[in-house]
DNA sequence: CATCAGCTGATAACGATTATCGATATCAAC
DNA sequence: GTTGATATCGATAATCGTTATCAGCTGATG
């Protein structure tokens, strides 16, 4: 199932003499477990699930390996927490948020890929990613609102 | 100078009855007098140069005050803080940033901007705002990684 | 110049994240 | 399997940015 992702971590450890443990093998069961844009409090609270003893200071460790091994992406922030995203099987993409519900739907558009090249080259950048956060209202939240008297 | 601001605020205190001080001109002046990209921290240092009794919270109480009267926006996140620039006779723009050495570069694209009109009627929403952070190096970084070595 | 709602600065509180620390678990070598 | 050096654990304290609290103060209005 998510074997790939351990073996990936597994051996970003081996690589700099860090050890698998269970703390760390149950850490990243539960963020796998979790759908896209989880704060590392969910997290815990998954984690404990499988293990009750995982400690907080735990979690916010391991997203920090998770992160530098290339399986989790800092998202965006909920006001004041980060919250995280899948990076391994999960291509890049940019996030249209409903600012009513919370909705997010997750989109590449190629036509702003290619022009955001195009900035990098005006200005003589050499890119290293990006991030786009798109806000809106979405259809529900607008029907929602027409219908409550508006 | 700054008088179009000052009138801004003024009229947007009076009209919900809350009244114009020395501590909010002073926060006003001292974040018109820096450069875009501030922190609550930078602002309450420029502001006790004019009034060294003006306090941490009252900077972030006229903080909010000045992005809802328009007249500030919050740009980013300096990994934990938030940072602010100006919003007033300052046009809507995105940022691209050198990874290296922090310099930002304010840009506007057009065909960016369609592009993102498109996505929100791709999905159906209304836009109400977006946010696109560019991450990059610079020329100047560039040269500088050239010539120490690689 | 009195009055009162709004303001102030100091300080405490808060929530997310990070550092500290003694006890424990891991892995490689025997 | 045992050992041992060392990374890791969970609990707790510390940090940092931000917000709430509160007693005294200020500014517009009459």
């Amino acid at each position: 199932m998510h074997g790939d992702e351990r073996i990936i971590l597994e051996r970003y450890l081996r690589e700099r003499g860090l050890k698998m443990t269970h703390a760390r093998e149950t850490v990243l069961t539960a963020f796998l477990s979790l759908e896209s844009h989880v704060s590392a409090d969910a997290i815990h609270e998954a984690a404990r699930k499988l293990d009750p003893g995982i400690g907080q200071a735990t979690v916010f460790r391991t997203i920090k390996l998770l992160t530098d091994a290339g399986l989790a992406r800092e998202a965006c922030r909920d006001d004041n927490a980060r919250l995280y995203e899948h990076a391994w099987n999960h291509a890049h993409h940019d996030h249209l948020t409903c600012v009513e519900c919370g909705a997010v739907v997750e989109f590449v558009d190629s036509s702003i890929e290619r022009a955001q090249e195009a900035v990098y080259r005006r200005f003589g950048f050499v890119s290293s990613g990006h991030r786009l956060e798109l806000y809106g209202i979405c259809p529900g939240c607008q029907a929602k609102k027409a219908n409550s008297g508006l």
